[in-house]
DNA sequence: CTGAAAGCGCTTACAG
DNA sequence: CTGAAAGCGCTTACAG
């Protein structure tokens, strides 16, 4: 009873035997490719409810099978959009029998060769960093990609997925709304990164807060925005910074997303500044925690349930009928600004 | 140039014409299991490093080699702790080149055998809901199992691993400096689930707040707890209830997690108490969001990084070694109360 | 010291 | 209609 068993024991050949019938007649019921006499099928079936028989996937796959299996690679693990997300694609996968691998987006070269030794199924991309020549190559292979689009990915060329999230719309909604009412000097916080690292153009989020500036006549530079913070200590500092020393006396502040909003509400608050009155504070993601502070944070709403399943089925499209798609896919999704008190 | 390629082409094969070898000795460098003479290992991984070969991984645990993947099972995909705690995961198992699957922890039986057919070479259970039967079942079987002890696992025998991440000792050690407030009427929110179950006794959060209340001689029972809501606006409604229709007014919440308490003080804030003069609140899990509310939010902190790295060594230690254990093998982690200001 | 061979658990073309 | 056989890409006992 309390003996440790073999993680699995029984194969195709159990079934043959329990079933009376060749192990060949076993393949054919289970993959339902060939006409089999239907007392010898229900021998077959009877003995797999039996022995609770599974195939080996990873035998199957060998021969070319699919393996059910996919990979998600994000960069934002902690990020609390990435639960929700994350959460939904599980259930959906669970639905259709896949399994989901997640990882973090590793830089070196190494981690896409180990990809390719894994027979993942599909790749789902959520990274924001995951250099593009890593991307172009996965896309090149017979893999289904499905991309994310958290950044601009128009340089990618060939056959593969990608969700539009709507983040370059959402962020020029997001000055839309700043700018009527009435404010004009708008501050971008950026995401903190342990490296340091800061967005860049290809990130919609800052590309729409910037190109909404511009459309406004507005000034839209480096003064704008802080960025490349290892901490949140490094931000708040950053912030003062600019407010005591560079004379860039913020009206509104846009956070990436609700966190670095958050940050820059406590922030600003400190200084002495009253929000919304002096200061407007949006973020992004529309957080479960946006209800908490003081005031309350309005948020631009990214849908991830919808987004969830819209990579699964774009997935399972793009594996069950891959060779049909001669070019990119793709689908819109929308932002939604939920208003609360910060602005 | 832009053409797709097949995932993987090369094989072994490719590596012994490559180097002039036979497959065996190729099989054998990469194994390193047996003297291969000197040139031919050279130029073995040469050819090697070349044609970036990469075993097929799928093929060599077939042969019943390690896959190297690992399962991660959990119920609070969308918490707050799970971010940081498989992210930490992630990164010691990229650094020993293993994937981590992820799944939410499914109820039915099914479950359990697609799992089989998978060869994971462990399986990590953070869910607070998984059967017990199930997790029984899988101790049973030769692949290794680590368990998250959030809840009490005492009846489940053989040989597996347990993380014990304090939380017994840190639930009593919140009502214990509830207690030395002077706060007599604690109220434990429990978690949100959206099919309203309820934690048991066996949930060792609310065990030890419970333990904690009886060494205090302190009414524990029933009126103590909320519990079994679909929803925020379930549970906000269910307090206003305990405060105006039960004659239950607490001096004191205790959240299963900030969220839960979070919302607690932002519900009896609405009903017109002072936090932290009428009401103290504490949570669970020092989230990130605890200095955005008002009171900022004293906290229990689990060391979730150390927790992911402690599954780690102990998956890796069972993996190898599993056969020198006779029986479970315990490691233990202390939590740690950070005080704010809603205390 | 090293190669040919058996075999892991499957799928499916081939040959009745 | 259906079975024996080849083979996916490997590992390692076996036999030199």
């Amino acid at each position: 009873m309390d003996e440790k068993i073999a993680l699995r024991t029984i194969t195709r050949a159990d079934i043959a035997k329990e079933a009376e019938v060749s192990e060949t007649i076993v393949s054919y019921v289970i993959n339902g490719n060939r006409y089999v006499n239907s007392g010898k099928r229900q021998r077959v079936e009877q003995a797999i409810a039996k022995l609770k028989y599974r195939p080996n996937a990873l035998a199957r796959a060998l021969k070319g099978k699919k393996l059910n299996h996919l990979l998600f690679v994000a960069d934002d693990i902690q990020g609390d959009y990435f639960g929700k997300l994350i959460s939904e694609i599980d259930s959906f996968a669970y639905e259709k029998a896949y399994f989901i691998s997640l990882c973090a987006d590793h830089m070196d070269e190494d981690f896409v060769d180990r990809i390719y030794s894994r027979f993942f199924d599909g790749i789902i991309i959520g990274s924001a960093n995951f250099p593009l020549k890593n991307i172009q190559r996965l896309v090149n292979t017979t893999t289904p990609i499905v991309l994310l689009e958290v950044r601009d990915y128009s340089s990618i060329t060939g056959v593969y997925g990608l969700i539009n999230t709507g983040l370059y719309r959402g962020a020029r909604t997001c000055v839309r709304t700043l700018h009527e009412r009435g404010r004009r000097n708008l501050l971008y916080l950026d995401k903190i990164n342990r490296d340091g690292s800061r967005s860049d153009l290809s990130d919609w989020r800052l590309k729409g807060f910037f190109d909404q500036l511009n459309e406004y006549g507005l000034p839209a530079n480096e003064r704008n925005v802080i960025a490349g913070c290892r901490s949140d200590d490094e931000l708040v500092a950053a912030l003062e910074h600019k407010v005591r020393h560079e004379g860039f006396i913020p009206d509104a502040i846009f956070g990436r997303n609700d966190y670095m909003a958050l940050l820059g509400m406590e922030a600003v608050k400190s200084l002495g500044y009253n929000v919304p009155t002096d200061v407007s504070i949006i973020g992004f993601d529309n957080s479960r925690f946006c209800r908490f502070s003081t005031p309350t944070l309005s948020s631009m709403e990214i849908q991830q349930k919808e987004i969830g399943r819209a990579i699964m089925k774009m997935m399972i499209a793009l594996i069950d009928r891959h060779d049909s798609f001669s070019t990119r896919i793709e689908e819109h999704l929308e932002t939604r600004l939920v208003m609360r008190s910060s602005i």
